[in-house]
Parts: structure tokens; sequence; C-alpha cells
DNA sequence: TTATTATATTAGAAATATCTAATATGGTGA
DNA sequence: TCACCATATTAGATATTTCTAATATAATAA
């Protein structure tokens, strides 16, 4: 019944569940990146998004290093990028579905 | 920057983010099951539960047909084991790391 | 040292998700 | 028809997330 792993299988699924950090969890894709460079590329407060790193750190999704006064992010575990596709083609199915039900009528 | 796309990527881990219905995704891995079947595996309400469904079925993870007075569910995407499949894996990596971790101090 | 840049942390307000309890709906059998 | 079973819906209380604004920390440069 109320199974430890599935709050643990949950609790990453919740960190990915937010749309700026699938943004971040997308820019690392081209490799890893300090803050500095994820900054710009969102469209959240400085303070905002360090905490959205936080989320993916805590559940394994990124890891961090520092540089200087820089840190730099990069994705820690790779299967992350396959549960991306894998929605994404869930998605287009799910439109194509849509699209077809619609000229049905 | 912010992406429409994004947000439907984050909408279906979204659906994935409760314990519930994780479970709810492990027991209809052996095939189709009615509300009737669901409940006693879950220590949530009936109603509840049928919320729960609602979630998944609004992400395109479940689909569900009518069979008289029942209401038999299925998942629809089957992209979704494999994306619990790859979030053990995490976990599992995690825990390693952890366990190396403790030991070397 | 002091100022500056890069990032993290905190507190609290606002938004969203979850749960419970009550009620509604719809099919089936007497 | 009426009572019953299976499931869904709703409203509202509670819990959790998210965001903003302010502040802290740590490295570097002047």
């Amino acid at each position: 019944m109320s199974n430890m792993g599935n709050q643990l299988i949950s609790n990453v699924f919740k960190a990915l569940a937010h749309p700026t950090r699938i943004q971040i969890v997308k820019l690392l894709r081209n490799g890893e990146l300090c803050v500095c460079d994820i900054l710009p590329n969102l469209d959240s407060e400085q303070s905002n998004t360090s905490q959205h790193l936080t989320v993916l750190k805590n559940q394994g999704i990124v890891e961090s290093r520092k540089d200087g006064s820089k840190v730099i992010y990069s994705v820690k575990n790779k299967e992350v990028y396959e549960m991306v596709d894998l929605v994404e083609a869930i998605i287009l199915r799910q439109i194509e579905e849509t699209k077809t039900s619609l000229s049905n009528r």
C-alpha cells in the first residue's frame, strides 16, 4: 500500500514538475553552465532560479562545482534526458489524437 | 525563454508527482483494472482516488472505458513505465552514492 | 581594506494541490 | 419503480509550492 519507494519516485517527478526546471535541464543538455549563463536564459529572478537549482540538486538531477566565484551546474543522471524525450513523445501523440478527433465531426 | 512546450512537459511530470498516482500506474502495469479493484490497493478514500485517476487521465497517462456500472482504467501511453524505471535507476544510483560517502569517513 | 560580482538563503505573501465529507450520477437488479 | 452499487463531482479546509524582496556569504579585484 503506502510505499516508501513510491514517495521517493514521486519526489523525483516533482522536481521536474515545473517549466523553469525543465528549461534548466534543456539548457544543460549542451553541457555544463555556470549560474551566470543560465540566468539570462530564464525569465525568473536570480533568487528564484537559485531555488529551482536547489530543487533539482536535492533530487540528484543536477550537480554543481565551484569555479572561482562561479558555480557550474551539470546534469548528474542522464536518464533525465530520456525522461523528457519520453514525455515529449506522449505529448505529440496526444496532440495527434486531438487533431484526429477534431476532424472527425 | 518562457516556453509553451515546457509548460506541457511539466504538466505530465506533475501528474506523476504523487505517491498514490505512482502506485496506480504500478498496479496497471499488470493490465487494466476497474476502480473497484484499484481502491482496495491504495490507502486513500474513494473520492480522492477518483480525483487522482482524473489527474492521470487529463495528462493522457491513463484512459478509461465503461463496462456496465464499472469503469476500467488502463495505461494509455506505455512510455510511463519506462519513465518510472528510469527514476528507479536514478534513485538506486543515489542510494549507492550515499552508502559510499558514508563509508568514506 | 573596500567595493564588486556571483550565488545562496530567508521570511512571508500568494498561488496551487490535496484531502475530506457530502452529494450527485448512472447502471443494475428486485 | 425503488433500492443499491460503482464512480464522479463539488465545496471548503488544510498543506505544500512558488515567488518576491531583502539580506547573507564568499570570491575577486581595486
